[in-house]
DNA sequence: GAGTTAACTCGCACACTGTACGACTAAGCT
DNA sequence: AGCTTAGTCGTACAGTGTGCGAGTTAACTC
């Protein structure tokens, strides 16, 4: 009898050396021939689900499993592993993010930079993942390419392309990420909750750090959602002015 | 017999309502009474080893107990749960960022974004743990109010100060995070692994979006750490600039 | 139509996780 | 001496990612 044996495994035996699966990219989807089956884009779609209802902590591979109406390991003979899976989702995530063309330089970077940033509060779980593996599926790919050209018009080649483009995304993930984990930090407990947590913390502070202690009270107490709009902004004009100074 | 009972738990009963935990940062360390016992310093120590030496996924309470030569459940009793052994670790690292004082404020800033960065370089585990609960923890706080201060005295206030200062930081924290799990990626698999994982996809790229294959050949994998130090310094440049033309 | 083969699903098992619980030991106080 | 409390630890539970192999179904070949 012919043993059935995943594909995706690492090949070995017949002499050869170990071979290394080759990425979900290049790989195509399972043709289908037997029963109909999950899809990739069945799976990746509920993987989503759970994601953006519960973040990275609400996907496992049985809860996935369940969803799907299949047994909690039938998803693995469309995927390699759940980091292969997650790599899909965030791709599939990307496609989200638009880089406008049509307009100068500095329009385009914006319109990236607030369409990434959306799209990162949309869905908050891609903060840990970025820059995990090489982001290289297509909706990154082309993403990527897109703002690549962007930046390249505006006269930026070489090494000082690739230092343009990361002083945007670099400062993006850093911004949008610290904003989306200060969000769901503050929905889980209430506002009120969240003062009577601090305050023994800031009574101690008034003596020891009263500048600090200040600073707290009358800022990040106060933040809403427009003084955060507000730091984005500031924070992604001093780099856009940096690249335009600096623009050949 | 009396109950013993852990003090760290949610106390209920007695008709009053139910009431949280303070943070580890207000609760004192456990009176030592009895046999000479683990320490809160001796346990973070611990954790730190692990964690600097194989990542997140490298500590478990377990494995953390037995380079303890203790049980595996004995921490329990210092430390609430996992997350306050986070807590405590992240605040531990963070005694080592320093912000410059004596001279401007760009010459701060500079000095507090490198120390920074170079904290995440030996920790790399840190940023995932970023902003996860707002940052509490005696060193945090340090760091907090003096660079605080150090934008303070180059004019900045009120929500300008905050925008500032959100800009340095976030904008390190991006760069250093990406350059953190780019290394990270490396060291895993040699650099010629890495290329021969690539090369199927940039065939492919080759025809499809010929300017980003050329640009991954000609910068991305010839990407050395000086490289990465140029891009941060650029990136860094960029924000200083924009905070300067910006600073009241 | 019969038979073969490949695609696919799924139950079971393994090693591992965080942590609640309660029994136990040992030190200090009266 | 006896009591009280600080501290340790073995056990247990519910959950995780995933390898394995047996079972099921559909499309091919003859």
């Amino acid at each position: 009898m012919f043993k059935s044996r995943t594909l995706y495994e690492k090949r070995k035996g017949h002499g050869m050396a170990e071979e290394k699966a080759a990425s979900v990219w290049v790989r195509p989807e399972r043709a289908r021939r037997g029963r109909p089956a999950l899809t990739r884009t069945q799976i990746v779609d509920a993987a989503l689900d759970l994601l953006d209802a519960e973040g990275l902590d609400g996907l496992s591979m049985r809860r996935l499993g369940t969803r799907l109406n299949s047994g909690a390991t039938s998803v693995y003979w469309h995927v390699a592993n759940k980091d292969e899976l997650l790599e899909l989702a965030i791709d599939r995530v990307m496609a989200e993010v638009a880089v406008p063309s049509g307009g100068d330089w500095r329009a385009a970077a914006t319109g990236y930079a607030r369409s990434l940033r959306a799209m990162i509060h949309r869905h908050p779980w891609t903060v840990t993942l970025f820059g995990g593996r090489p982001m290289i599926g297509p909706n990154a790919t082309r993403v990527l390419d897109e703002v690549l050209a962007a930046f390249g018009a505006a006269g930026f080649t070489g090494f000082g392309l690739e230092y343009a483009w990361s002083a945007v995304v670099d400062y993006v993930i850093g911004a949008a990420g610290s904003e989306a984990s200060w969000q769901r930090n503050q929905e889980g407990t209430s506002s009120a909750d969240w003062v009577r947590d601090l305050h023994p913390y800031l009574t101690r502070l008034d003596a020891e750090r009263p500048g600090l202690a200040s600073h707290i009270r009358d800022i990040w107490m106060k933040e809403t959602g427009d003084v955060l709009e507000g730091r984005f902004a500031f924070g992604l004009a001093c780099v856009l002015d940096g690249l335009e100074s600096r623009r050949p």
